[in-house]
DNA sequence: TTAAATCCTACTAGTCCGATAGGGTAATAG
DNA sequence: CTATTACCCTATCGGACTAGTAGGATTTAA
């Protein structure tokens, strides 16, 4: 399952991916076209700023935008920043490595096997597909 | 990211599945071998036997055993008695559908699409591993 | 009868999620 | 210049969940 958070950040930029270019949209009216809490996603979007996904206007008539073209960011991407790890387990993460105190040799492990499977199938998904692919 | 109790689960059934047919292991066996707090495991293999998956006997000399053949186990039944959903959000998934409060609209949703894709592809490898499958 | 093992319930410390609160800062309209 | 709009930032918090822990009841073999 992932977290409220990476769903909305998904809802948000596809939101966004369907403006014309040029324009700023503010929190509110993303809040209010996609039913999210303003304030949690005042806080999602600023992740995706510091990413480097947004760009932001402040002051009246201000507003969020995407910086890159939709089909430039790729799902996996966004799904770091928000989400974390993709793998199921530490221990065959990518970008999030980290040993399993349980576990003193990975290559002997069966769980491990089945993980690395199951994460490799997830990326290929993940890193295939952009913002412009999946938005509707 | 799974829980350390399903991971636990599938390290323990792996680790019966290497058993002659007809011995029984007793939790503290495992326990030790796997790295596990055996009073976790305990309530973790008391769930998968309620699930009909291990047999168990009391008293000295008991233990646990599976009760089908490893390759009639899948991963994917594992999963939904230990973990839960395998799908990434509710709204997706099909033992344990909920409807997302703030989506008006399934069909009209980006992210439930994208979603449904990722959970097509994890279910593939899930329905499709055994137990014998996985096992090293 | 003793030791070994499962069974079962209840509890808990810690963590994380999903938000909320409350203002600070910058830009713009008028 | 001033009011308004909108982003920026930090702190906090209740509730749910995780990963155990505690403590004993029950069953069986020797």
């Amino acid at each position: 399952m992932i977290s409220n958070k990476t769903k909305y950040g998904l809802k948000a930029l596809a939101f966004l991916s369907k403006q014309e270019k040029g324009i700023l949209v503010p929190i509110s009216t993303i809040a209010e076209s996609e039913n999210i809490s303003q304030k949690f996603l005042e806080s999602i979007l600023l992740s995706l700023r510091k990413a480097g996904f947004l760009g932001s206007k402040k002051g009246k008539g201000g507003g969020y935008y995407l910086l890159k073209d939709a089909k430039d960011i790729k799902v996996a991407s966004i799904f770091r920043i928000l989400e974390g790890p993709i793998a199921m387990v530490p221990c065959v993460s990518l970008n999030f490595y980290e040993k399993c105190s349980d576990c003193p040799d990975e290559n002997k492990c069966s769980v491990h096997r089945l993980m690395i499977q199951i994460r490799d199938n997830t990326l290929a998904i993940l890193e295939n597909s952009t913002l412009a692919d999946f938005v509707i």
